[in-house]
DNA sequence: CTGGATCCAGAAGGATACTG
DNA sequence: CAGTATCCTTCTGGATCCAG
């Protein structure tokens, strides 16, 4: 889960360091609608173990791509949401959802 | 690199479960130029092995994304190209490089 | 040239227990 | 609630050798 690292020249490649994973993008999908909290992104991404997804929540953190924000209440609440620099990849994600829909409707 | 399975219902999901690998996403920005060749891929793809390249193109043509032509002459000559489905991927690569330039330009 | 087949290390990721 | 810490399994992916 490693992402600061050394960009690639090539900008397709640097976003592709930055989010080529499957929970990343999942996560962002969700964050685009409004902000999360950790238990309801858990909840909602079926199958990501706590383990992972805390350290996407790290890194996606250090990129700049999402703020991470903590209510000091009892119980303790942690909201996640979207930077601006996050915000500007609901481009990418809509049209990965635009495709997604035709592929299914081309393979079924 | 399997990914002949159950489609997820978000599209999103569909297309990450598709592509979401850092290498499959760089072979189709490639692709999407013009067709390339076995080893013009390797080695423009810095630090891809044999392997995962050979085993990246497979599962890309099971889903439809490529097509590989196979010339039968000697030495032998075997061109991968971007599908229809593939080549309907275009904005998603553009929307990351678009992205991916704003980044660096941010962060540098 | 374009891979197929093996072997294997290292990283990713799951399960579980514990904590402020 | 929102993690941290630890252990352990899985499996990706790198290296190497071989073949049509």
């Amino acid at each position: 889960m490693k992402t600061k690292q050394e960009l690639p020249e090539c900008p397709v490649a640097t976003t592709v360091s930055l989010i080529g994973s499957k929970w990343k993008l999942l996560i962002i999908r969700n964050l685009l609608v409004r902000p999360w909290r950790f238990n309801e992104l858990k909840n909602s991404l079926d199958g990501i173990s706590q383990k992972v997804l805390t350290d996407s929540l790290r890194s996606m953190e250090e990129d700049g791509i999402i703020t991470r924000t903590v209510y000091p209440e009892v119980p303790p609440r942690v909201e996640y949401a979207l930077s601006d620099i996050g915000e500007s990849m609901r481009p990418i994600i809509n049209s990965m959802a635009e495709w997604g829909t035709d592929y299914k409707k081309i393979i079924d």
